[in-house]
Order: structure tokens, then sequence, then C-alpha cells
DNA sequence: AACTGTGAAGTTTTTCACAGCC
DNA sequence: GGCTGTGAAAAACTTCACAGTT
């Protein structure tokens, strides 16, 4: 997933650092001021050392005696992974996937914009989705190259997966979020991250007890 | 994730199972009968060492010579995660992000058959979402236990899956896919894994040039 | 000649445990 | 007393490299 194969930071502990980030707005939410390395760790089921090794890596955020200061560790990770501005996010792929993500609320807060929406059906070119217009994919290339989209999320069936996202690469995208379940070939300065929700079940169901 | 601590295959082996499941259900498609540690490799990013080592947990798969028989290892690795029956699963919510999952196709031929949609909002129970007729959660224990659903989704707001988790585990449910932005607690015996596409957006933003 | 399965070696990641500070 | 930051130790994971099989 790393750009740079490696700087010095390991590609395993800046996968955590959302984690930490969400966790820690949950306590803000409550009304929290302090936390300790020991919470943050019972909540999301990771040792509180190894929260405190990986924070470690960016600086001394933490005091002695006290704990991290929730506003200024936001802040801080939020620079770290740069989500302190807002990166504006194409969707391609108006299905029903594709329209609940665009939908979602939850994305504006945490550092993205869904900003646009492709998708190659005449049908669905044109009709509103929220605040958006469906963009024919015929002119996605040139949008991402004028506007210098970076990110992009691939919701479009496995089969045009792969079709989707050489288009995607060639007009500069950077990093994909790929809902399809299938694995793209991208070259090595393109990053792929994939949600399967299939994969995670069969992670689940190796260690359930069987149904019959 | 797992339900016993360990038994003795590494639970980040269990994880690689389902996509070496996806990569060959795909290879089956395009036709092919037979494939290798290093094709498979090439396709996954992973090396083919680890395949190899990974798939030798299970017993010996391949034939040196040959590779692996794709419809004899799918087979093996389908019953190795107990995918060669059906699960039914519950979702949770019928916003835009539970009607999108109630309405995927791509569930069935992987193990798993959507089976119940629940909801707590009075306009929302009793209409259709294809052929699901959405449910009262205040009913949604009963049908959990007489039916022992041992699999769930939740896609409520951050701000109930917590409660929803609690009702789904004390119903009996052993396996949750959460994709509410929040960290859930559960007892032991009970697997929670998590989707939240803006953690997989900033684990690539740390690597990408800053926008602004 | 091509490929698997696997001990051994190497690397990465996690945990331990404690000095230092509040 | 409570908590961080961190070297050192331990554990986990991956890769190497090759014997053995087709």
């Amino acid at each position: 997933m790393p750009l740079k194969p490696s700087n010095s930071i390991p590609d395993i502990v800046i996968g955590r650092l959302p984690l930490y980030l969400r966790a820690l707005t949950h306590l803000r939410q409550e009304g929290r001021d302090v936390t300790s390395s020991h919470e943050l760790g019972e909540k999301l089921g990771i040792s509180s050392a190894q929260i405190r090794k990986d924070l470690s890596h960016f600086g001394g955020f933490g005091k002695q005696g006290t704990g991290y200061q929730i506003d200024f560790l936001i802040d801080r990770l939020r620079k770290v992974m740069q989500v302190n501005q807002e990166w504006r996010v194409a969707v391609v792929g108006a299905g029903h996937l594709g329209s609940a993500i665009s939908r979602y609320r939850g994305f504006r807060d945490r550092g993205f914009r869904i900003a646009w929406v492709f998708d190659a059906d005449p049908a669905k070119i044109g009709t509103k989705i929220d605040d958006f217009i469906v963009q024919d994919v015929a002119n996605m290339q040139d949008i991402i190259r004028s506007n210098k989209v970076q990110i992009a999320m691939i919701a479009v069936p496995a089969e045009q997966a792969q079709q989707v996202a050489n288009l995607l690469v060639e007009a500069g995208v950077r990093a994909i979020l790929n809902y399809a379940p299938i694995n793209i070939n991208v070259p090595p300065h393109v990053m792929v991250q994939y949600i399967d929700p299939v994969v995670h079940l069969q992670h689940m169901t190796y260690y359930l007890l069987s149904d019959e």
C-alpha cells in the first residue's frame, strides 16, 4: 500500500492511526478532555504499549502522569494523516452501492468530500443523487485531470473494475478504494485498498460452529 | 477476532484464505483449470512462498511440478472456511447503506444469504426491499433466536451501534460485521469485524502529496 | 523443467519492564 | 500513584532456499 515502500514508519502503524483518530473523536464527543494509552487500548482492543509506541513515532504527544490531551492529539493525528484538509473524491458507479456511498454524510467531517459521481448507464447519467448530477464516464478523465482529483472509489461490477481503474490511473488518480470484489492491477505509484464484506464474513465463519 | 485465541493456525493466515478463494474463483471463471503459488501471488501482491506456507497448514493441496488444481483447491478452502454451506445473515438498518447491502447480489454464491432486514423506523417497517419486508427491531431477538442466526451486519448510525450489538449478542449472534464507524464492545465469544471506508482513505492520504 | 512443501534464517511487530516526569 | 516514552526481549510473521515429486 505505501507509496514509498518505506520511509521509516511502518505501514502497519499508519494503518492504526485512523482507528486512534476515530476513537479520540468519540471521546471528545462525550465531552472528555484527556485520555490514556490504557483507555484507548481498551476501546480498541490494542495493548497500551503498542499505542504509546505508535504515537511516539510522531513525537511526544502525551504527558507523563497525565495522559494525552484529546484535542491536541486529534489535531496532530489529523496533520500526520493530512486530513486537516478536505480531499475531493470521485465515485465511479451510481448503482445501489455507489448511491449509498455518495449519500453518506460521514465523509465530510473526517477529511473527504464526494465531489463527483460517474456512471456509464445512459439511464443514470443526468439523474440526481442528493446534490450531485451523475456524470458520464466518458467525461471522467477530463474532470479528474482538470480538478487534479487524487482519490477515487470504485463501485461498479467486478467485470468492469479493472477497466475503470485503468482510466482512473491514466487520469492521474493516486489512491483507489475498490468496492468491487476483485483484485485490480495498478502501477506501483498508485495505492489500492479493498472493501469486500464477504472477505470479513468468511474470515469469521472459519471460527463459527457449523449451521448444519 | 478469533473465537479461540489460538488453536494453532495463525489468524492472519485465516484472514488471507478469503482472498485466495476469491482469486481462484475468478481464475475458474476465466476457464482455467490449474494455477501456481506464483501466479496467485502475482494477482494478490503476496509472495508465492507465503501462499504455499499458508495452504500447507491445511494439507498438501498442490502437486509438485504441476501446481494447484483450481476446482479442488476452491472446494477445500470452502470447507476450511465453512462456506460450503449457506449462512443466513441478518441486516440491521434499512437506510441507504442497509438497503444497498440487502440488495447486493454478491453474497449468495460466496456462502451467505441475507434473510432478514430490521429497522426501528415505523416509516420503514413493512416496506419492501427486493424480496424482503423490513421487520421491526422489536421482533429481532425472537427471530434471531428461533432461527439460530449466528451472523449479523450493523448498518445503523454510530450512536445506535452499541445498543444494536447488545441486542444481537443477547439473542445469540456470534459474528458481527459493523458498518458503523465506531468500536463496539462485545463479550469474548463474539467476533466483530469493521467496515469503515474512511479508515482506508485516511490510511492512504498519509502517503499522498497534499492537495493545497 | 516446473513446482510444492518446509525447516531454517531473517525480518518485522509486539510486549515487557522500567527510568523519568507530573 | 499514574502515566509516558523507549530500549531490550520476546513473539509472530515472512522469506529463503532446497530436497523431493511429477
